[in-house]
DNA sequence: AGCTACTCCTGGTAGC
DNA sequence: TGCTACCAGGAGTAGC
């Protein structure tokens, strides 16, 4: 699944090939995945703008265009608010190419390209707005920004009695984790995924800090991770960082730190991979 | 505050 | 081989 780091390759791997374009026509092929607004709607937005810029905030990607008729202008004053929440891409194919049986909205630029929003499982959104802000829930810092300290995790989880994992997950308390990166960083930290926030040793907090933070940026160093229904464009080689994995989906299998037998829960309603024996449950905190 | 359950979806796969 | 049943899971929401 598309979390932080993967985002940050797609919108790597589109904003060269969008800076500069404009959209000259708009097909939806399945009007959810609009999050809302109508095809009228996304028309009366886009055609005729220049994309100005490609950002991301969390798992969102950002496409911002300038003001209408004014190309060279360098405010943006219309958005795209793109989720791939599970199965989504962003590709720009060619105009010889066929559409993906699975285009759900698609853009024509200027040069003939189009701009394809692929989804399987249409569970992620290509919003057309003018208010980035009602566009997005309110989020949490930045993993890889500079608010997010150590001592900003220190200070949130010892007034906090959920389940760690819960709460990394939670992307009002902090922006861009998903379930592989949260499994991975736990691991790293040696912090058990049920651990109470409030129960983990100080000491193992600024590890998971560091923790957070390295796996990331190993893993958009990589290119995130490609398996199952998620890959890169044709044209591109697909993120490595699976083979980087220490628990996601190696349930079974041996640690590669002690070599005990890894284990496989579901907490808050997500497969959860971890070391029985690296990641231990606080006795006081057993349930 | 924090939990579970449900919804949205379909490709992949386990089981027969 | 071909069928059916079930599952994964990010995020929003409802209910306790």
């Amino acid at each position: 699944m598309p979390e932080l780091p993967e985002v940050e390759t797609m919108v790597r791997l589109v904003r060269p090939k969008l800076m500069g374009r404009s959209v000259t026509g708009s097909q939806v092929a399945w009007a959810r995945t609009l999050g809302g607004a109508s095809s009228a709607k996304l028309r009366a937005l886009v055609h005729g703008r220049t994309f100005l810029t490609a950002g991301r905030r969390a798992k969102y990607i950002l496409l911002g265009f300038s003001a209408k008729g004014k190309p060279k202008s360098t405010e943006v004053d219309t958005w795209l608010v793109i989720h791939l929440r599970m199965t989504g891409r962003l590709m720009v194919q060619a105009g010889a190419q066929p559409a993906s049986p699975h285009t759900r909205v698609s853009l024509t630029l200027d040069n003939g390209a189009r701009l394809e929003f692929i989804d399987p499982r249409k569970f992620g959104r290509f919003v057309p707005t003018r208010d980035l802000e009602d566009a997005m829930p309110a989020l949490g810092p930045e993993p890889l920004e500079g608010d997010f300290t150590a001592k900003f995790l220190l200070d949130e989880l010892a007034a906090r009695r959920g389940r760690i994992k819960s709460l990394l997950l939670d992307q009002s308390f902090l922006a861009g984790l998903g379930n592989i990166y949260v499994d991975e960083s736990l691991f790293e930290a040696r912090i058990h995924p049920q651990t109470p926030a409030n129960r983990i040793p100080r000491a193992r907090v600024r590890l998971l800090h560091a923790a957070i933070r390295r796996t990331l940026e190993e893993a958009i160093l990589r290119e995130g991770s490609s398996f199952d229904t998620f890959y890169r464009t044709p044209e591109g080689q697909p993120g490595s960082y699976q083979s980087q994995f220490q628990v996601y989906g190696r349930h079974g299998k041996p640690c590669r730190v002690c070599s005990r037998r890894l284990n496989r829960i579901v907490v808050a309603q997500r497969g959860t991979h971890f070391c029985p024996s690296c990641q231990r449950l606080p006795r006081s905190a057993a349930r």
